[in-house]
DNA sequence: GTTGAAAAGCGGTGATT
DNA sequence: AATCACCGCTTTTCAAC
């Protein structure tokens, strides 16, 4: 894991925004594109990039993948809720459960609901399974109720350009 | 956008299935390292992963950007219910939610709640803004319940190898 | 932190089996 | 599908600023 625990709060200049904005809409820009758009060396550039992955700010760079395309048609939404709120509960929960099959993201939350797992299963039988074996049945966790997701839809993320509205109609795919 | 709509129910084979596994770790691998990994030519997994992308098997390759980072320190999930359920509400929900800055996921479930937004925002007042601005007010929306995301998790995603486990306490970053 | 230049490596095409 | 030859571009290092 990329050191960030005490470092995160380092502020980023205008440079390294846009890096990183790119990066978002497209992770595969190569490297000499991203200096160019930005307006530096590409060795300047390269150093940046690195930089912002070993501190934590670009976390991974990964592949959207269609769940149905993989065979992984039936996607949930669960809300967890604990009973008695033991840290080590917690602590579990946390560490495990993202790495199970087909999880797409947990996120321990405020209020009625302690977790929300994002889930991808093979059927609904699988989802149930899932739902019995690796968050009904687990120390502290006192309900789980699911909804199965109609459609999934990514936002534009963390990054907004500054000038960023006004086309409606325009498609934004990344290198057709 | 890539067409994908009638034909993503084409079953995708084991050197694929490698591939898609491999770009949902590490989006940025290159196809050099992509095609000695999966054991064919570099021209053919070439062809095999834009093939990927055109079905909309890998919608896209997106960085993974830590929110605080970049001034969005104040992440929820917000449930939202809609009365009436009038298909135009949603189908204008769906098309805009995601467009709005700050907007990392939505998702149109089942049950009790109709959607669930995820968002990062610049602070608690912004979040309350964005509620009332976004969510509370608009066509069909009866109820948001905002819950604050003390800790945002990546799962493993849609791949699991088949082999993948008894890796403990290993450290898996991409290219470090 | 930044740079340009140079070496090494990669991406993408087309012809061939 | 896979391979090979090929050329242009890209990545990465390095001395220097």
């Amino acid at each position: 894991m990329p050191k960030n625990p005490p470092d995160r709060v380092k502020p980023l200049d205008e440079t390294d925004l846009a890096l990183v904005r790119l990066l978002e809409q497209d992770g595969r820009m190569s490297n000499a594109m991203l200096a160019r758009e930005v307006g530096i060396a590409e060795s300047t550039c390269l150093v940046r990039v690195r930089s912002l992955r070993e501190r934590g700010v670009v976390r991974g760079i990964h592949a959207d993948v269609d769940p149905v395309a993989v065979g992984r048609p039936v996607e949930a939404m669960i809300a967890v809720r604990f009973g008695g709120h033991r840290r080590s509960h917690f602590e579990q929960f946390t560490e495990e459960v993202p790495q199970l099959p087909g999880v797409l993201g947990a996120y321990h939350v405020s209020g009625a609901i302690d977790y929300y797992v994002h889930v991808a299963t093979e059927s609904a039988d699988a989802l149930r399974d899932f739902v019995l074996d690796h968050l009904t049945n687990r120390p502290g966790v006192l309900h789980a109720e699911t909804s199965l997701i109609f459609e999934s839809l990514r936002g534009r993320g963390t990054m907004t350009r500054p000038d960023d509205e006004g086309g409606p109609e325009e498609e934004r795919e990344e290198r057709a």
